[in-house]
This record gives C-alpha cells, structure tokens and sequence, in this order.
DNA sequence: CCCACCCAAACTGTCGACAGTCGGTGGTCG
DNA sequence: CGACCACCGACTGTCGACAGTTTGGGTGGG
C-alpha cells in the first residue's frame, strides 16, 4: 500500500527464507559448527536466526533429503553423523555414479569437453598454492560435476548432486584437508587422457583408482576407525582383469 | 474443527499428519489422478484433506525430494511429468544402480540370499496369474529392493529407494502393465543364476538385458516418443566385449 | 543409598491468520 | 478496434499461538 518505493533498500530479503536457513544450515554442519548427532532444536534455531518455525522446519527437511540431517518422530532433527560403514557406503555409491558418468562422457567425449575439463584442472593447479581447503575441495568437486554436466543424463546430475553434500560432510572430518593439493590437482590429468582414448576398460580403471585413492585419504585421513584396515575392493570387484 | 468432511478425502489422523499428506499425494500422483504438470494448490488440497497448509508443504516438500513434484518459487508445486530424455534418463540410473548392486552381491552371494530371491521370484509367478498390475509391480520392484538389501550398501539402498518412485510414475505411464506377466517373473531366474555363478561380467551382461528390456517395454509402451526409437545402447557401452 | 514415580519445562506437530505477489479481467485511452 | 493500465481475487511465504508429548529433575518409598 505504498505509493513510491523507498529511495533507499534496507529492507533485506523477507522472502526465500527456506533457501537462506538451507544455506545457513548447510554451511553451518559442514563446518561442523554443530556437533555430529547434535539435536537442532526449532525454536532455538528461529530464535537465532530472527524467523520462525516454519522455514526452519522446511530448511531441516530439505537438508534431510540431503542426508545432512535426520529426523526422528516427535523428537526432532540431529545433525548426520557418519558412522560404521556410512564412509565406505558413500565413496562406494559415488565410484558407481563417476563409473558410469565417465562411460557415458567416453562415449561422446569431443574437443570441447577435453577444453572444459582441462581448464577446470589447470585452475585446480592454480589454486593448489595457496588457497583455503574449502576452495579446493569444491575446485575439486566442480571438476567432476563438469564430468555428470557433460555425461548427458540430468538425473545422474541430480543424484551426484544429491551426493555431494555427504561427501563435503565427508571431506570436513578429516582436519587437514588436501595435504599435497598439487598432485591432487595432477591426478586428474589421467582422467581426462583416459577421457580422450575413449576406451571404457581404461576409463573404468583411473576412475576407480582415482576414487579409491580420495575414499582411502578421506577413510585413512580421519584417523584409526574400526574399519580403517578393511581393504577398498574397488578395483578387484571387476572380477575379469589378470 | 471443521464442520464438514471433505468430498472423497481419506481419514486422516491427528499426528504424522506429513507421512499421511505425503502417501496420498504419492498413491494419487502414481495413479494419475493429478494429471503431470498440473498445479497443486496448497489451500486446495488442505481443503479436500481437512488439515492446514503446513503439512502439506512439508509434505510437499518431501515429494519433491522424491522428485514427484517440482517446486516453483512463488508459483506453488507441480505434479512432475516426465518429458523429453527424462524416462531415458531415469533408466539409465536404474542401470547404474543395479550393475553396482548386482555386483557387490555377487562377490557375498550365499545360500540364504538365493533362497530369498527365488523365493520372490515363486511369489511373483504366482502373482502373475490374476493379480492386479500394482501388485505385480510391487513385487518386481521388491525382488530388485532385495537385491540392493543384501549387496550390504545402506546409501546405495537409499538412492534406489528415491528413485523408485520415479520408476513407478514411469511403469504408469504405459496402460496396460505387464502384458506377459508370465515371462517377466520368469526373466528375474537368469540374474539369480548369474549371481550364483559369481562371475561379475555375467551378472553385468544379465543385468543390461534386463533393464534394456524393462526400459524398452517402457519407451515403446509409452507409444512413439520422440526418442522411441533411439538405440537403448546398454549392452554396447562396456567396450570390451568382441 | 538406589529406584520408581510424578511434575514441570521445553519441544514438536499442527493450526489459523496476515502481508506481499502473481495472473486474470474489465475499463479506458489512443 | 487494439493496447495499456488499474483493480481484484487467489495464492504463496511467513508468523505467532495452542495442544499433546517427551524429557529431565525432584521427591518419596524401599
């Protein structure tokens, strides 16, 4: 009911509430501002946060489907905390999307994908030295989203991206994070030459030995779990190579 | 408190108002009684379902994660319907999935894991002559969850849990579901023999068959797509068989 | 001293209501 | 006759409040 517009905008944004508690949330978990299997309480979150519930519990939902929360009837919801097998589960299920989304790149893989993933490697390079771990995680992971970007099929896209945000909690438990980022960075030169031979057995192998590698940094890296020693078995479960 | 009970809404209790939402949506959206890509209005439905708008968005909400609906700021929620390489897409997944599963339980695979499958697979023969197709898709659908249960990856049964909602929506795209009935409970014996060869490459092979077949009878079912006639090119992707 | 019971505080699930916005409609002007 | 604009209804996003339940601590009994 106001007939000119304010010449100056204090006003910040009242709506996308959902969204910017989400980011909020997310942020906050990854940096593990709250504890693994931490109670969220609503209230005092809409408290801290200056909103009400609603929003909360539509945020603590999306972040749910997300796997960075867990919701128990009638008792709320308690930061994910990754325990047992949840490690090994979850680097397993990504082996079997980056599997399949090199096969698909593989098989269509042309001049300008080889531009695009070579350019997102050298920037890795480049972040390599001296930068805060957060932007080469995500250098890191942007890499291979480019890979599902360009594979073909959007809902493996959508899956990875649903996946990513496990394997960012993932990547937060171990405490230094990317100890050599430069030969990180170079192991996903291999990648993109196994990319470029077109051949699926070869592609197969540097994906599964580029994926064990990061499961066993993220596995070895968070200290001597329970089954720390357990071997990776992701390039012996292929069963027909000498 | 309201006066009148809505035209043909189930009884709905007073808790777990959410999962109540959420189940009718779903049974309503697989049998097409919302028409794909129509608009759900919140104030609508909490009419028809005597309960008040949260519930529904956060069921809402939850059917978008399963990717049931598809959610448009400021717009409202619309039922997701499968459009272009979408159902191409969704059966790709499937594939990436079920390689990984059958390939985890092929290296555990035991006497107890092939009494459970053959015994599904007697229940689904059974089943063919004169059941209902839900209940025959159920039980297809079933025998493929166990399966994902005994290749002992939690994570991996969860993502195949999400994406079999979107199979459902996809096996009720086509009129009449299994045709041959038969035959297709008869199709599930050749996987629970490669499983018990143990041989990974059979089981990929016998894998690829099936879900080409199910993806085919799909797309083709569906009447002349666009991309009907695309090759389903799953059995020629692994590049290394002569 | 320990255990079972009870009560109060806090929390979740749910509801009704308000503000801002979007799409459609009718009227008016060129 | 067509295009533009103001109005209107409906809807989404958000908020505060109420009821039932869970939880933790305190108390009485054994």
């Amino acid at each position: 009911m106001h007939a000119n517009p304010p010449p100056v905008a204090p006003r910040l944004q009242q709506t996308n509430l959902v969204e910017q508690v989400a980011d909020y949330l997310t942020e906050a978990i990854i940096a593990r501002h709250y504890a693994p299997g931490m109670r969220l309480s609503e209230v005092q979150l809409s408290r801290e946060l200056g909103v009400s519930r609603a929003p909360v519990r539509e945020a603590a939902r999306l972040l749910e489907s997300r796997g960075l929360l867990i919701s128990r009837p009638r008792k709320g919801f308690y930061v994910r905390e990754l325990i047992g097998d949840d490690l090994a589960d979850v680097f397993d299920l990504r082996l079997c999307y980056e599997r399949h989304a090199f096969e698909l790149l593989a098989s269509r893989f042309d001049e300008a994908a080889h531009a695009t993933l070579s350019r997102q490697v050298e920037t890795m390079c480049a972040l390599a030295k001296g930068s805060d771990d957060g932007s080469k995680i995500e250098a890191d992971l942007r890499f291979h989203r480019l890979v599902f970007e360009m594979a073909g099929n959007r809902r493996l896209l959508k899956a990875f991206d649903d996946l990513s945000h496990e394997l960012r909690l993932c990547m937060a438990l171990i405490e230094r994070t990317h100890a050599e980022p430069e030969r990180i960075a170079a192991n996903h030169w291999p990648l993109i030459e196994a990319l470029a031979s077109g051949e699926a057995r070869r592609c197969r192998e540097e994906v599964d030995y580029h994926i064990g590698v990061a499961r066993d940094y993220v596995i070895q890296g968070l200290g001597a779990g329970p089954d720390a020693g357990r071997p990776v078995a992701v390039s012996d479960a292929t069963g027909e190579e000498g």
